[in-house]
DNA sequence: GTCGATATACTTGTATACAAGTATAATAGT
DNA sequence: ACTATTATACTTGTATACAAGTATATCGAC
């Protein structure tokens, strides 16, 4: 139909997923950004027309989607149900019963290697930063959380996680995205933010943590902030 | 090939699903109970052989088990992960954290209605044992749990909850099935065990909660040691 | 006998074809 | 003009076909 060729999903990001997945990732960015207005009907067909490819790939992108509670498998069609403000304070509230999850298994385990690693994605992040590279800032960030996750081992943790990633993923993207334009302090408060993380887990402080906790949060308000005027901008470009 | 007739998981408990999701259930239980030993590689071919439908259901079906972590998709062939008892555990702990969470919500809130269908669910538990029905047990057990979790309307706890759901049901129905046969006792402990539950959210006392949250899990841990029981009984009824 | 190359029989990923069902629109009857 | 019925153009679910890639096994050279 309208072949849309630009991708917002980065495409290297996706580089050894299938096609399902990768188209997947694609149209969750963009239904979470606006570009698919919430009650939208998606049809196989026509997003696989769209797309170019065969239905199969499309098949297996919707049934992750609806996986997600982002969109709704129906008789006739899927109906796109978005991300309210109330899903998005969601998110947040499983991410932070995770991660405090997380964090009581961290202080019974050496650690020495994780702060190692966080370190480096950290520097990452700076990097990204200096060379104003919001994918890779994105990219590092989840990776972060992502790696104090991973590290108390714990597979059904990690599969809650999984779950939620994508969706957490692209909010974090387009957030970003919107901050390196506008709001370019924001990305050294994020760093501090971080920094308190990896000091949480180095001295094993509760209360540190419970910090590291709360700015993240109060980062999220931001990013949740962001991703409204995000999607009115975005609106309002469509009909312009 | 082999042309297994007999099915393992109630059949009526996926009437309104599709086929990829009713073999996902399928071929889970079979995992779970220790007929499909761990290891052993699925092949689309085979399953679809096996099962006589054709391989997208089938693709459909390991692609749910694979989010669940009971399957690996590698290149070649889905290999058999199935579940360890750190698994299990981990489970429960996923579990009890939900749990937790929706209690802290469930005091907030008028539970009148919610403690009604409780109740309801209960006296079917009660029917169910009464005529010696063990799946129709485990489905209210299930539902009993569920609906509680449903009640505060929290679309990410719910998200969880459907994925962890499927290997609870599985593990529950086997356990019951085993039960019914050798430690009918069990049952009421079970019963007392909900009861403790209601009147916890009733009561909103946190002090009962914890109770039931307890002894929820101490059953759990016979559950546990039923199910390996089980797996060894199978394993010798294959090698006899 | 041992090592290496090729051939074959698998595997998955994607595309297409067909069947069953549903909503919409157009048409016929009143 | 309005209602009921039929026709059609969609939808999804499942089956099949094809392409690309991988492990294994067989066969040949040394």
């Amino acid at each position: 139909m309208s072949k849309t060729k630009e991708f917002i999903y980065p495409p290297k990001w996706g580089a050894g997923a299938s096609t399902g997945v990768r188209l997947a990732c694609e149209v969750r960015t963009r239904i979470i950004s606006g570009m698919i207005t919430k009650g939208t009907i998606l049809s196989e067909n026509k997003l696989a027309s769209e797309f170019e490819v065969s239905r199969s790939p499309i098949r297996e992108a919707l049934k992750i989607l609806a996986s997600e509670n982002i969109i709704r498998l129906e008789r006739m069609g899927a109906v796109v149900v978005g991300l309210t403000e109330q899903d998005i304070k969601e998110i947040y509230d499983v991410r932070l019963l995770i991660e405090t999850f997380v964090y009581e298994r961290i202080v019974k385990i050496d650690t020495s290697e994780l702060v190692r690693e966080l370190s480096k994605i950290l520097e990452m992040m700076e990097v990204a930063i200096k060379y104003k590279d919001a994918d890779e800032f994105s990219y590092q960030d989840v990776l972060f959380h992502e790696t104090i996750i991973r590290s108390i081992n714990h597979s059904y943790i990690m599969l809650i996680w999984n779950n939620t990633k994508p969706v957490m993923e692209s909010l974090i993207l387009l957030s970003m995205r919107m901050r390196l334009e506008e709001k370019y302090d924001d990305f050294t408060r994020i760093l501090k933010n971080h920094e308190v993380y990896i000091k949480a887990i180095k001295t094993k402080d509760r209360a540190i943590m419970i910090q590291a906790l709360h700015q993240n949060f109060d980062n999220v308000q931001g990013e949740v902030g962001d991703l409204w005027m995000s999607q009115q901008m975005l609106t309002e470009g469509r009909e312009r």
